[in-house]
DNA sequence: AGTAACTGACTGACCAGTCAGTTAGTAGGC
DNA sequence: GCCTACTAACTGACTGGTCAGTCAGTTACT
């Protein structure tokens, strides 16, 4: 292994210490997410980014080539995580409902354990570039809601053929719903995260019909 | 010296008309409209804007006193026309499913008739001030459906109080979702309104449950 | 002749990206 | 153990371009 010699775990001493390019990559990705998260991106200087992390400017040039590759590779790390997270959720249940639950529980938990990272990845775009990067995500997203209602309407011997677009609608919503409630939630943290799950769960699964009608889903 | 000796010869535009400050205000909003609504916000420069309404950028000056405002000013505008056109919708319907259909049909209405604006306002951000600025009008958004679904609850004679939030959670939802449905529409214009409202109907009111039985609404 | 509409030309600040150099580790020879 | 040469990590100081906002005027209308 690479052997790391020596852990800078005494870190908080100011080390002018010279680490390997694999090491001060971390350390640029982790000062980018907190500057970015806090300033958005358009706000958040590279200068800022470099002073958070430690290290000149220029040096983010040596493991990055543009501001936008930076915050890209930054994003990805963390979209990667809560795409992984979902879907490892998903599949590991039952189709239906326990199958939505385990997602929506999966989303959540990480917006819950990754604040900062959920704000980035929604709140801040700013960069046009940027923009269009997140929405492909989102529409990828959506489509992995239409193949899970697509096989689902299929086990259950019937399908939505009707309206070509209408599933992709359907899952379109229901990004922009999770999406509204996990800002909301990052504004009112001291909600806790079943009952933001439960209302996910009563928007998205039994609808507003019912919820009219006073019902909850499990009572 | 230096004067202009020769006349520019604006051989585009013939009316080099002096307007009366009103008129050119409108004008100028309307330039921005287009200019924000193309390239968003941090990228929409004065001068672009300017050249647009075929002024001098100082006369923006005269009109506005920061390119904030006057984003602000040209926002609010479209704003509060969705929000005139969707509470009219409302207030003129019956409660329960007609006056859920009825604010739909009037929001993505708008949407549809007006594509820059609905872009503008929801797409573009860009500078956190007016991020804010939106953020706090979906605010109001949610809690006029707050209101209207407590009403709705108190006419029916039940409520929600077990959980405080859990209303305002559901109105986040419904708010993301019907953005998510608009932005989505903005990138497939050929699917006709009807569609759209039937999609958001049945998502948000019938509920995921029963869409997965193959049931629609209105059948 | 008075004033409101309007302009060109400017500046001051900011910032992504560059470059010519300076160190800190390290491998190899003695 | 101690030099030495090599390399990869790292830096300060700079540039070129953009753009919000200003100002000293110049026109057109009443």
């Amino acid at each position: 292994m690479t052997s790391i010699t020596e852990k800078k775990k005494a870190a908080t001493a100011p080390t002018r210490s010279r680490m390997t390019a694999a090491d001060r990559r971390e350390v640029i990705l982790d000062a980018a997410r907190t500057a970015f998260a806090d300033t958005g991106y358009h706000e958040t200087s590279l200068d800022a980014v470099a002073e958070r992390a430690g290290v000149s400017k220029a040096l983010l040039y040596e493991h990055f080539s543009s501001k936008r590759e930076l915050y890209v590779a930054m994003l990805e790390m963390h979209v990667h995580e809560l795409v992984e997270r979902i879907s490892g959720a998903v599949a590991g249940a039952e189709p239906g409902e326990p199958r939505m639950r385990a997602g929506l529980e999966a989303f959540f938990g990480f917006v819950e354990e990754r604040r900062g990272a959920w704000r980035i990845m929604f709140r801040n775009a700013g960069d046009p570039d940027v923009a269009v990067r997140l929405d492909r995500l989102r529409d990828e997203v959506a489509a992995a809601i239409v193949q899970l209602m697509s096989e689902e309407a299929e086990r259950r011997g019937l399908g939505f053929p009707k309206l070509p677009q209408f599933v992709e609608m359907i899952a379109q919503q229901m990004v922009g719903a999770m999406q509204s409630l996990a800002d909301w939630w990052d504004l009112h943290q001291k909600v806790p995260k079943d009952e933001v799950v439960q209302a996910a769960m009563d928007f998205a699964w039994i609808g507003q019909e019912r919820i009219s009608r006073g019902e909850r889903w499990s009572g």
